[in-house]
DNA sequence: CTGAAAGCGCTTACAG
DNA sequence: CTGAAAGCGCTTACAG
């Protein structure tokens, strides 16, 4: 790489020193109208770009945040990625991007090095398998803002932006009571993770309320990918479970199920009504699930990144606080059409 | 914030000199082991960790890498994205992650903001209305490691990760001729973009080596998005044009086109033979297309960045020139399960 | 309106 | 084996 040129190189050229022309870039109001022009002048001419690197050794901001995700290969998980990069660009922010893969171990290296790298804040969602807090009770301690999405740790003191996922699953779940469905499976997230639990209790209130003793036999617990949807539903068929619905915890885990279910019998297809989180990102072509609660990744994204950068400036505090983020249940139609479900029709 | 612990606080709680803590740290042969322990051990007791950015600014070296993508929010984007991650990560590197947005003015100034930021090289996939190249002149003029991936600015002397554009499309569309087809339209990329001008480039190939004279009444230019297919076919329509099949230059328009035969005439979809380059990111469940081109975009990201580390350390030099990732010709037969296609038999 | 001094936290090269 | 000096490129606070 050839060196680049520097405050010092255009201050030689117009026989000033690098304070002014470091003033003068910058608009600074001790700086004259004549002198500013030349300088900008110099500047353009010789291309110089001031090394960020350095202004943030002095200033102390590197308007960078640090971000981790289990994975990004996966629709929901770019959406959400997509948010954050647009709202942190417009307020001036980069993101640095790392992935956990789901190991809590390279979670905890790459929120070390995001440390180092002075990010002014993370923006994490926890991996599956995370059960060591300790980076994070550093982070508290260490006041370095942070905000979980989609996947949080509770009562550590920071603020989390999530989708009501016992609500909307205990909607959902109704729904498919209402019209009809009385042994509903369901392949469940673990019940450590804050998705896995909540979407249980959602699905479990809602057949209660109705009147149906939750089965424990129909329930299997795994992590969120296809492998565990398809898994999931050959253990199902072991235990000779019969259904009429199932409802899985995530998109790639009902597509596994599909999966199963195709290779086991086809016609369960049509015979078990197919309930998930989340959808392929690809709206109105894929038949499958039948229904599906809409994770807004976007919204997600974009809300997360927002209150980030407010406690980076100071104007939220950390504190605890679940901010959801609404959902929608739709209804894929037998002409791929996609339509809200009106929980007041059923 | 508060205060991060510096090598000083370390030094003295030691009674040494910053430069001994600094050496201790990184396993310096000048310090005895003993001192190293002691060192070690305060480090950790006060969670001390370094300061990447005064780090940067002496070495000169920031492990940081950038990257610029038109779009994150697509699985073929998403799949890249996590190929050059995981790679760029086991070698030590981090990414930051920009999204152009298909905006040539926000790619050019994530670009300088880039540059700025001290990042060892550039990984960027050009947005399709990139017309001018003046910051890549000067990224080459200051020999900053920038490697282009799946979307490339010929001749301006970096080297560029990419499919076979060419070669996949003739292929591909010479399987449809073989397999009957004779009347095949084609939603095409902008010529001045370099997918769109090759696949274009094969699709006429085959069509001519089947003595079949291509038709641009045949053939839609436009953007690569949903949007486009879904205009593209209707201006097919408005045409009068017949066709037995039809090619799509990305997913998006396919995917565009397929919903807008759904709403002209659902029977198309049996009777129009579905090609497209790219797939929708989950395998084995989309009825769309039957036949496609797999783009590997975790393969793409892998190389591009094998590639550009390789540049930064010095071991590979820019130079114009192409290297291809192999694709793959698949089928999602009516079970949609995915098969590989065989040219030899068919 | 312009500049000299000090320092951000670290590393490199040189002394002792 | 340990340390004093200089400097990376910039900004902040203070003089003139």
């Amino acid at each position: 790489m050839k060196k680049r040129a520097t405050l010092n190189d255009i201050a030689q050229r117009l026989n000033l020193t690098k304070v002014s022309i470091s003033k003068a870039l910058r608009d600074h109001p001790d700086i004259s109208e004549a002198t500013k022009k030349r300088v900008k002048e110099v500047a353009s001419e010789i291309g110089y770009r001031p090394n960020l690197i350095a202004r943030s050794l002095t200033s102390s901001k590197t308007q960078t945040i640090g971000v981790v995700v289990p994975k990004i290969a996966h629709s929901f998980s770019a959406q959400v990625v997509a948010g954050i990069q647009r709202y942190a660009n417009s307020r001036g922010f980069v993101i640095v991007l790392t992935v956990s893969d789901e190991n809590p171990e390279l979670e905890r290296k790459h929120i070390e090095s995001l440390v180092s790298m002075q990010v002014e804040g993370l923006l994490v969602s926890v991996s599956m398998a995370t059960r060591e807090t300790e980076i994070y009770n550093w982070i508290r301690e260490m006041q370095i803002p942070l905000v979980f999405f989609d996947r949080y740790i509770p009562d550590l003191g920071f603020n989390s932006v999530v989708i009501d996922d016992r609500g909307a699953a205990k909607e959902a779940v109704g729904h498919l009571i209402k019209s009809g469905c009385r042994k509903i499976a369901h392949l469940a997230g673990y019940n450590h993770v804050s998705i896995g639990r909540q979407r249980r209790q959602g699905y479990e209130e809602a057949l209660r309320e109705h009147g149906i003793e939750p089965d424990p036999r129909m329930v299997i617990e795994g992590d969120v990918g296809e492998d565990s949807g398809y898994r999931g539903f050959k253990e199902l068929q072991a235990r000779n479970i019969e259904m009429d619905a199932l409802f899985s915890v995530t998109f790639p885990v009902g597509l596994g199920s599909y999966v199963a279910m195709r290779e086991t019998d086809p016609s369960m297809i049509d015979r078990i009504e197919m309930l998930a989180f989340g959808d392929s990102g690809i709206r109105g072509i894929v038949p499958y699930p039948h229904f599906y609660v809409e994770q807004p990744g976007k919204e997600i994204g974009r809300k997360a990144a927002e209150l980030l950068l407010d406690e980076i400036e100071g104007s939220v505090k950390p504190e605890n606080q679940l901010v959801y983020v609404p959902t929608r249940f739709l209804e894929t139609n037998s002409d791929f059409q996609v339509t809200e479900v009106d929980f007041n029709k059923s």
